[in-house]
DNA sequence: GCTTGACCTGGAGTGCACTCCAGGGGGTAA
DNA sequence: TTACCCCCTGGAGTGCACTCCAGGTCAAGC
C-alpha cells in the first residue's frame, strides 16, 4: 500500500501521514527501490487508533508519547494502562460535560419555543 | 464591575475578555470618567453562556454570528433557535462518538490488564 | 508627593495541527 | 517519447484562539 491509498483507506490526506511519521506518531515505513513509503496493514490499525484518540480529544504531544512506548515493546505495557486509565477518565468527565450542557442548550431552545408562541399569538390576537 | 473583576468572575483573563469585546463576542462595555471598562451582572450570565458554547466545542465564529443576532433583538429569535437546535444535534452526535470511544477504550485497558495478568503468572511459575 | 496596581491601546508573538509549495524523480499508457 | 500521475524533500504558510508586550494614564495608600 503507497501513502495516497493510506490516505484514502484513513481519510488523512498524504501531508498529515508524512507530518505524523516526522513528528514520532507514525512509525518510519519501508521504501520500494524508488523511495516510495510501503505500508501494510498494520499501518491502517495504528492509524484508526490514533484516530479514536484524536477523536477523544488527545493532543499529538500525549499521543507521540504513546506511540514510543508501543515502539520499545511489552515492557511498557504496563504504562501505557495507566495511560489509557487516565485518559479514560478524562474522556468521561468531558461526557459529563457535554451531556450537561446538552441540557441547558434544551432549555434555551424550549425558551425560544414559548417565546415564538407567545408572538405568534400575539400576532393571531391583531 | 471592572475588567479585573469580571475575568476572576468567569475565569477568563483581563486580554481575552478584551479580545472578546474586539472581535465582537462581548458587547461594547459602557466606560468610567477614566475611560475603563465597567460591567453589570448580564455581562457575566452572557459570557456565562458563551463558555457553555464554547465548552461544547462551537468555535468563535459562530458565537459572534449568535450574538450578532442577538444584539438584533427579538426579532431574530427564530433563527437563534435554529442555530441552538443545529447546535444541540452536534453536541448530541459527540456525545454519542466519545461514548463509543469510550467503550473502545475500556476494550484496551481490558487486553492490558489480561495481558499484564498473563504476564504475573508467567513469572510466578519461574 | 511618590509608589503601586489596575487599567488603557495597538500590535506582535505563541502553540497546535496541519496544509501548501517549489523543485524534482519514476512508472505506465497512448 | 511524451503526457500524466503519483511520489519525494525541506521549508514556508495557515487558521484558530488566545497571550504577551511596550508605552502610557489614573486613583489610592503610605
Amino acid at each position: 500500500m503507497k501513502i495516497g491509498d493510506l490516505a484514502r483507506a484513513t481519510g488523512l490526506t498524504v501531508d498529515t501521514l508524512r507530518y505524523y511519521e516526522d513528528i514520532g506518531l507514525l512509525p518510519p515505513s519501508q521504501r520500494d527501490r524508488s523511495g516510495h513509503r510501503i505500508y501494510g496493514a498494520e499501518s491502517l490499525r495504528w492509524l484508526e487508533f490514533v484516530g479514536r484518540l484524536k477523536a477523544t480529544g488527545m493532543g499529538i504531544a500525549d499521543m507521540v508519547r504513546y506511540a514510543q512506548l508501543r515502539a520499545k515493546g511489552p515492557s511498557t505495557n504496563g504504562e501505557r494502562r495507566r495511560l489509557m486509565e487516565a485518559h479514560r477518565a478524562k474522556v468521561a468527565l468531558k461526557i459529563a460535560e457535554l451531556s450537561e450542557n446538552l441540557g441547558k442548550l434544551d432549555e434555551k431552545i424550549a425558551w425560544y419555543r414559548a417565546e415564538e408562541s407567545a408572538t405568534d399569538i400575539a400576532e393571531a390576537a391583531e
